[in-house]
DNA sequence: CAATCTTTGTGCACGCGTTCACAAAGACAT
DNA sequence: ATGTCTTTGTGAACGCGTGCACAAAGATTG
C-alpha cells in the first residue's frame, strides 16, 4: 500500500477498485502461462484456480472491466490478456530508473520479470563514485550528481529506491523533484512526498516478522494441545513457552 | 497475504486483527529509531507521524496488545519495544534457509535487515553444483540434495524461496515436507501449500505494474484536464493517449 | 486538594471488500 | 425451434478495517 502520507483513502481510481488492481497482474501471469501453452479459452474457476483466488471474486473483478466473457464458455485468453495488459498501462513502454546499486539493487536490474512487462530499466545510479562507468547487467552505471538529467533526458517517471535507509528519503525528494510521480522503495524507511505521488513499499524484513508472528502463534497452540495430549509428534527444536513473558528489557 | 489455498480468512489470530500485525514491525522500526536517539516516550500522535500511520489507527492497534500507554503522557519507548518484539516473536532465534542463490538470493543473504531482528541465515541451498561450498555472505552453498537433512538439522521452520518459477514448487513442496510451516516465496507463481503452512509472497513485478496503473491514470486525468485548458505545463515527455484503445494483440 | 490540561483507550458509524446465490445469457444437442 | 446445460455477471448480505469523537485517566500546577 502506498505511503501514510498521500493516503488516497483506496479511492477507486476510475471505478475500478483499488484492491482489484492489485489482482489484475495476478490474472495476466496466470492467463500468459495459460497463453503460452495455446489454451484458447478458460473460465473463471480454472483461472481463479491459477491465479490462486476465489472464482466469484475473479468475476467481479472482471466486472468491473466490462462484460469480456461468454456465458457457458469462459473467457477468451488472448482477448483477456490484451485488456488487462492496457487497463494496467503495459501497452506502452515504462522507462525506469534504480538508484542504489547494492546487492539488492544488482538483483533488481537483473531481474527479468521486469523487461516481460514494458518495463525497461533506463539507467542505473548510485552514490558511490567507485561504481560509475561500471556496466550492471549490461548498463553502465551512473553517478547522482546526474540523477535529475538523466530522469529528464529519458522521460522517467518511475524511480526505483534500493538504497540504504538513510539516503532514501533525499534520493526520493530528488527523484520527484525532477519529474518522478512513482516510486517503488525497497529502504526500510517512511518517505513522505507530495500529494499525487504513488509510492509502493517492499520491506523484506517486514514479510519475515510477520510470518514470525504466526509461527510463534502456532507453536503456541501446538504445545498447548501437546499440554493436554503429551505426544512426541514433533522434532525436539527448544519450543519456547508459548506466552511465557520472558523478562528481558523490563525497564522502569 | 497468504495463497489462496490455505486461506485463513483474515483470522484474528489470537484477538489481533491481521491488518494489525502487518503494522507492528513498522511501529517496531519507528521506536528502535527513537530508543537509539534514547528517546524515553512517544505520544501516539508523534509514533503514528514516524510510522506513516493515523494516530487513532495506532492507538486501536496497541489496545489489542494491552494498555500500555500513560495518559497524558504517551508510551514508553523502551517498553513498547520489548512487547511488540515479543508479541511479533522476535525474542526468539528464528533459523532461516534460503533456497535459490541467484542475484536475488545472495542480495537476501546480504541483507542486514534479517540479522537485526532475531532471523538467522542457517544454510543457503541451491541446485546447481557448481555454487556448492562456495561462501555467499560468508556462509557456505549446500546443494538442494541435502535440503532436509539441513532443516531438520538445524531445526529450520521458516523457508524463503527465490528460485526460479519452475523450480518453486517443488521446493516449496519438499521444504514443507521436511517440516518448514512458514515460506517467504519471491518466485512469480502461485504456491499450493497444505492446510497449517504460511505463505507469504513478494513480487517485484507485480509491484510495479500496480504502479503502472495508477502512472497511466495520472497521465490520462492530466491530459483530459489540458484538453479543456491547454497549457504546457508539464516536461514533453511522449504522453501516450490515456485511454486510446492502442490497436494491438487484437484476437479474433 | 482542587482545577486544568494532555493524551490514551474505545464505542460507534461508515465504507470497502468478500462471498453467496441466482437469474440471465449463450452454447450445444436434438 | 425448443430444451438442456454450462458459465457468466451481479444484487444483496455480511464482516473487517478505518476514522471520528469523546469520556476516562492520569500528570501537573497552583
Amino acid at each position: 500500500m502506498a505511503t501514510g502520507r498521500t493516503h488516497r483513502p483506496a479511492t477507486r481510481s476510475r471505478g475500478i477498485p483499488e484492491a482489484t488492481v492489485a489482482r489484475l497482474p495476478l490474472y495476466l501471469r496466470a492467463l500468459t502461462a495459460l497463453s503460452e501453452r495455446s489454451v484458447p479459452t478458460v473460465s473463471s474457476e480454472e483461472l481463479a484456480a491459477a491465479a490462486g483466488v476465489n472464482s466469484a471474486k475473479l468475476r467481479k473483478d472482471f466486472s468491473y472491466l466490462g462484460s469480456y466473457g461468454t456465458r457457458g464458455v469462459g473467457y477468451d485468453v488472448e482477448y483477456l490478456v490484451y485488456q488487462i495488459s492496457r487497463e494496467l498501462g503495459l501497452t506502452q513502454d515504462w522507462p525506469v530508473v534504480i538508484v542504489g546499486i547494492g546487492n539488492l539493487g544488482a538483483a533488481l536490474a537483473n531481474y527479468g520479470g521486469f523487461a516481460s512487462r514494458g518495463f525497461r530499466v533506463a539507467a542505473l545510479i548510485d552514490a558511490d563514485p567507485g561504481l560509475t562507468g561500471r556496466a550492471v547487467a549490461g548498463i553502465p552505471v551512473q553517478h547522482t550528481d546526474d540523477l535529475e538529467r538523466i530522469i529528464q533526458d529519458n522521460g522517467v517517471s518511475i524511480g526505483v529506491i534500493a538504497t540504504p535507509a538513510g539516503a532514501a528519503q533525499q534520493v526520493c525528494d530528488r527523484l520527484v523533484a525532477a519529474g518522478v510521480t512513482s516510486i517503488l522503495n525497497f529502504a526500510p524507511t517512511v518517505l513522505s512526498v507530495p500529494e499525487g505521488v504513488d509510492v509502493r513499499k517492499v520491506d523484506l524484513s517486514i514479510e519475515l516478522q510477520i510470518l514470525a508472528f504466526h509461527e510463534q502463534r502456532k507453536a503456541g497452540e501446538e504445545a498447548a494441545a501437546e499440554a493436554v495430549a503429551p505426544a512426541a509428534t514433533r522434532k525436539d527444536s527448544a519450543d519456547q513457552g508459548p506466552d511465557g513473558d520472558v523478562p528481558a528489557v523490563m525497564p522502569a
